[in-house]
RNA sequence: CGCGGGGUGGAGCAGUCCGGUAGCUCGUUGGGCUCAUAACCCAAAGGUCGCAGGUUCAAAUCCUGCCCCCGCAACCA
């Protein structure tokens, strides 16, 4: 039997939908608000859980870079039997022990320079508050109904399961080892199955809602068989837990609560001064709500697609609030080409990991985490592949050129960058910005380190072809003023790049711009993308300013060979 | 009829949705340069894009069938 006690009713599926940027309006001054999943308190943070953060984190900055308002969202999700158990375990509080993992969960992010806007927990009180409404709005709408029913349930899911989720041998397929549970209780469902069409309709107005687009066609399918899903717990199986309102036995099954956190996190409530005033004294939503809400992009992992596909748009359209504009499933990345578990021994905390290479700071991590794989697509870390990659793109092309470039300077014009020239010598691809731009706009991080670092490689072949050198050498005044031309336009390609690849190198492409003098004239916290077409005023003789390099030596050292001797396996 | 991902020069990968000279990094071979982090630049070798059909003027890309590989107890994005 299926958990659904309304039939299921099969339809057309929505044709197929091509990519559309829906994020893209430069009119638009609304605040952009991006979101991660919240993580699930029971593990400590590693690559994994950093993979999505950083692609987050890179998105949040590129928006920042385009002088728009951007809030962004991280958090984790505590509630739940598991949490409950372990921390048991470990003689804590449930709570205690969420606000340890949590901690963990921050300073990793610190230590990866994630720049979130708040930290949401589930258990902050005013996502109680949120979670309560929500629910209540449910209610209200007729969404919510009570059933008493027998169900399969399997204790690993978490969940109950059709006849149809179940083996040849009545187990579950993700949780063979577990016996499934025959369970007859009194629990609240939640009619999804009333929404398949409003949710149809809205992925075919809506084409850009599922990303990658490789997704949508799973996301249909499941579109074809939608149940209504049980929403609540029994106390005496899930203690930890919100209590439904108005039914302290029942406890809000993990998803709602979860998933409001988005809407929490945009300030739907804010509690009141005391904590013992209502809700109700507070304005629903706040005042400050909808100049964050709807999410303009939910980074979230493949796995909980479905949730967010389906669960979420249905809950708002239930709730009457207006939906997110787009969800990116990215992909799971493997440690040596293993799947991240603590049986092989390869769950990494980052920080261990930004150690073990004695990196300066996050970039290589980041760049590599975004270069390395198409956002979308699985990939692998590998410390071999880590080490060539970082090696090439970041030390002997982007770092390399750096010092080169300042080194001349120093050498033939004492430090100063020569300013009276009449133009620079074209470089590269003329629209490369544009092209690097764009590819941010559609979350292709791993164009964007190719965009850029192919622009690096032109400027490198222009030192080779033009031999500085040679011209200085050659001191004539024809040569010399070639000379002046190809330094700066060498300067000028740097201090883009360093810009338009500083959403995911922040702290090298600081370091880019202060040896190139750049940061008295244009402190690097104010540049904005706009100002990337402008720059070469600043390398230009209407600028009398003479701007002088302060040398720092290698922006990033090689990575050794035996650096990475230590294998990343713990014992 | 479980679900999903993938098979592109020696290695690792883009490109596939929207068909049109097969691209990148590493490695190999030969050469160049000397400003620089044993770096950088040039050139060369190396691919029947898993197989077989089909559509098309044209297929890595679209359609059909097939083969192979990977993940799916718990921990776990």
């Amino acid at each position: 039997m299926k958990f659904g006690l309304l039939p299921c009713i099969r339809g057309d599926l929505p044709p197929k939908l091509t990519i559309m940027n829906l994020q893209n309006d430069p009119v638009r001054h609304h605040t952009v608000y991006i979101t991660t999943a919240i993580d699930y308190v029971n593990a400590a943070p590693h690559i994994g859980h950093a993979y999505e953060k950083i692609a987050a984190d890179v998105l949040t900055r590129f928006y920042r870079l385009n002088q728009r308002s951007v809030f962004f969202l991280t958090g984790s999700d505590e509630h739940g039997t598991k949490v409950a158990k372990t921390a048991s375990e470990k003689g804590m509080t449930p709570k205690a022990y969420a606000d340890e993992l949590s901690q963990q969960f921050k300073t990793a992010w610190k230590q990866l320079d994630i720049a979130y806007d708040r930290y949401i927990r589930t258990t902050d009180y005013d996502h109680s508050l949120v979670v309560a409404e929500i629910w209540r709005r449910m209610l209200a709408k007729g969404d919510l109904y009570k059933a008493s029913y027998e169900g399969l349930y399997c204790a690993g899911c978490e969940t109950f399961l059709n006849e149809r989720d179940l083996d040849g041998q009545g187990f579950c397929r993700l949780h063979p080892n577990l016996a499934i549970e025959r369970v007859a209780e009194e629990n609240w469902f939640f009619r999804l199955s009333a929404y398949r069409d409003k949710l149809k309709a809205h992925f075919e107005a809506n084409p850009g809602f599922i990303q990658p687009v490789t997704r949508q066609a799973e996301v249909f399918n499941w579109l074809e068989d939608l149940c209504d899903i049980s929403v609540s717990r029994s106390r005496r199986s899930v203690s930890w837990g919100l209590p439904v309102p108005d039914d302290p036995d029942q406890v809000i099954y993990v998803w709602i609560d979860a998933l409001s956190n988005y809407l929490s996190g945009a300030k739907f409530i804010i509690p009141s001064c005391s904590e013992t005033a209502s809700e109700s004294d507070s304005q629903v939503p706040s005042s400050e709500f909808y100049k964050i809400w709807p999410a303009t992009w939910h980074i979230i992992g493949k796995d909980i697609l479905r949730f967010h596909a389906l669960y979420w748009p249905a809950m708002l359209m239930s709730a009457e609030i207006p939906l997110p504009e787009a969800l990116f499933a990215h992909g799971f990345i493997t440690v040596n080409a293993e799947k991240i578990s603590k049986s092989t021994g390869n769950v990494v905390a980052p920080k261990d990991l930004l150690d073990r290479f004695d990196l300066p700071n996050p970039d290589p991590l980041r760049y590599y985490l975004m270069a390395a794989t198409p956002f979308g697509q699985d990939g692998n870390f590998g410390e071999e592949e880590f080490k060539l990659k970082i090696n090439a793109d970041l030390a002997n092309n982007f770092g390399n050129l750096l010092n080169r470039t300042v080194s001349m300077l120093v050498k033939y014009f004492g430090g100063q960058i020569p300013v009276d020239i009449d133009e620079l010598i074209p470089l590269g691809k003329p629209d490369w910005l544009q092209a690097v731009h764009e590819a941010y706009q559609r979350l292709a991080f791993h164009e964007v380190c190719d965009g850029v670092i192919a622009h690096i490689d032109a400027a490198n072949k222009l030192i080779n072809d033009q031999a500085p050198w040679a011209l200085f050498k050659a001191a004539d005044a024809d040569s010399l003023y070639q000379l002046k031309r190809v330094m700066v336009t060498v300067a000028h390609a740097l201090a883009q790049s360093a810009v338009a690849l500083s959403a995911i190198t922040p702290n090298l492409s600081l370091g880019v711009w202060q040896q190139l003098g750049l940061h008295h004239r244009l402190p690097f916290e104010q540049i904005s993308w706009q100002d990337l077409t402008r720059l070469a005023t600043m390398f230009s003789s209407s600028d009398a300013t003479a701007l002088k390099v302060q040398p720092g030596g290698p922006l990033l050292p090689r990575l050794d060979s035996e650096l990475v001797g230590a294998s990343v396996k713990k014992g």
